[in-house]
DNA sequence: CATCGTCTCGCATGATTGTGCGATACCGCG
DNA sequence: CGCGGTATCGCACAATCATGCGAGACGATG
């Protein structure tokens, strides 16, 4: 590889302006990147796309997941829309896997944590515009998995989910209510409230929406 | 962590005896790890299992994909039935993506090239026991890549739902409470439950759960 | 037999939903 | 200019839910 290369066009969108001004600093202080522009918000440099001309579009984006308005989710099919080339980096804190597979899943090629020093930061870029990815190893391992079970329709038991809770979950992801699952169970309503406060606890979420999300989305029954 | 830990079991399975013996003896060398046994295929290594205590199953097998006899992709499913706690390492030479991908279907949790480091080889499968992956980057880029594919569906049909309702109903899908969506769109609590009823009349439903399952089953968003 | 996991049931309280019944405002269209 | 569709906001009340706490019964496992 020549070392005249241009560098690579870079995009940094991060809502905090200290860190982004160090992190858009610390790209550019590698010959092989060029950190041109760096935004608050996706709204604003989804905008700027349509102002420039197609040389100066960036080859990789790095982008909060966590942004105010339009989410990073909703940025990564945004950016894949208007520049179908372009490679996009999370970036994101620790504690967030659900959002970085849906991230994924909507076409993000890395993920990177907040805390990593600007070194790694840095070897991510040009991993993912070579044609690599960069992705934690634990999320690495969800991402497997996630696949092991879209490859093979095979029922296996996710989250250690029991089979009352499973058929229980079914229920909601019905529609119905605790009341009538407790009489299509023939128990007590009590005891449907307690299976799904487990069920909670074991899906790491709070409300009926996030089971019957998180149990369509990663095929639980 | 204890570093008086029983040192994990690893199992190796490799048709080149030299080869085998040399990362048998590296394996073992690691305080955290012993290669408790290795054999040449797979079908010597399962018969095995049968034979000895469960305290002595291995954690993590290492695995070549190109075995003679019974695949590598066969012999992941063979071993995962057996033994469905044990972590697979694949071991196998660069340019093989395809059958990575497919062995990745099949249950494995990394992937480890041959020419590797012997050190690496101890961290992959000290990172895979505790729960992680380890995959090079190229192969977790198509990983990201079929995930993608797979998580984009296709035309769908609409109930005439508006694209504020849509909006709406993303969040909604996401677990996320009314008064949540009201403050993500920055409108009143009461907007967003007038939305929330014309979804549910558009969508014969009446509960969150049952307009998140629509959804998510007829790939409406 | 003691412990652990599961299933069962209960109560209480504050938060959230579902729904009926309004209202104002903007916009496109005939 | 009315009219329909959409988005916005409001109130009220019953139903439902989320969650903390506690507890008895049963079977499996060590």
């Amino acid at each position: 590889m020549s070392v005249t290369a241009d560098p690579l066009r870079v995009w940094l969108i991060e809502d905090q302006a200290a860190f982004r001004r160090t992190v858009a600093r610390a790209l550019s202080s590698s010959p092989a990147l060029e950190c041109t522009a760096h935004f608050d918000r996706c709204e604003t440099a989804l905008g700027e796309v349509g102002r420039m001309r197609p040389s100066e579009h960036p080859q990789v984006i790095v982008l909060d997941i966590g942004l105010p308005g339009m989410s990073g989710i909703e940025g990564i099919k945004a950016f894949k829309q208007c520049l179908p080339a372009v490679q996009i980096l999370l970036f994101t804190v620790f504690e967030d896997e659900d959002r970085v597979l849906q991230a994924i899943c909507a076409g993000a090629s890395g993920y990177l944590l907040k805390s990593s020093p600007l070194r790694e930061i840095i070897a991510a870029v040009q991993e993912v515009a070579s044609g690599g990815a960069s992705i934690h190893s634990h999320i690495a391992r969800r991402v497997l998995d996630l696949l092991a079970r879209l490859g093979q329709p095979t029922a296996t038991p996710q989250y250690g989910l029991t089979e009352t809770e499973r058929d229980i979950l079914k229920h909601l992801t019905n529609g119905s209510s605790k009341k009538e699952i407790a009489s299509a169970r023939d128990t007590s309503f009590h005891t449907v409230s307690t299976h799904i406060r487990n069920i909670y606890e074991k899906l790491h979420v709070h409300t009926v929406s996030g089971a019957v999300s998180k149990t369509l989305r990663e095929r639980l029954l």
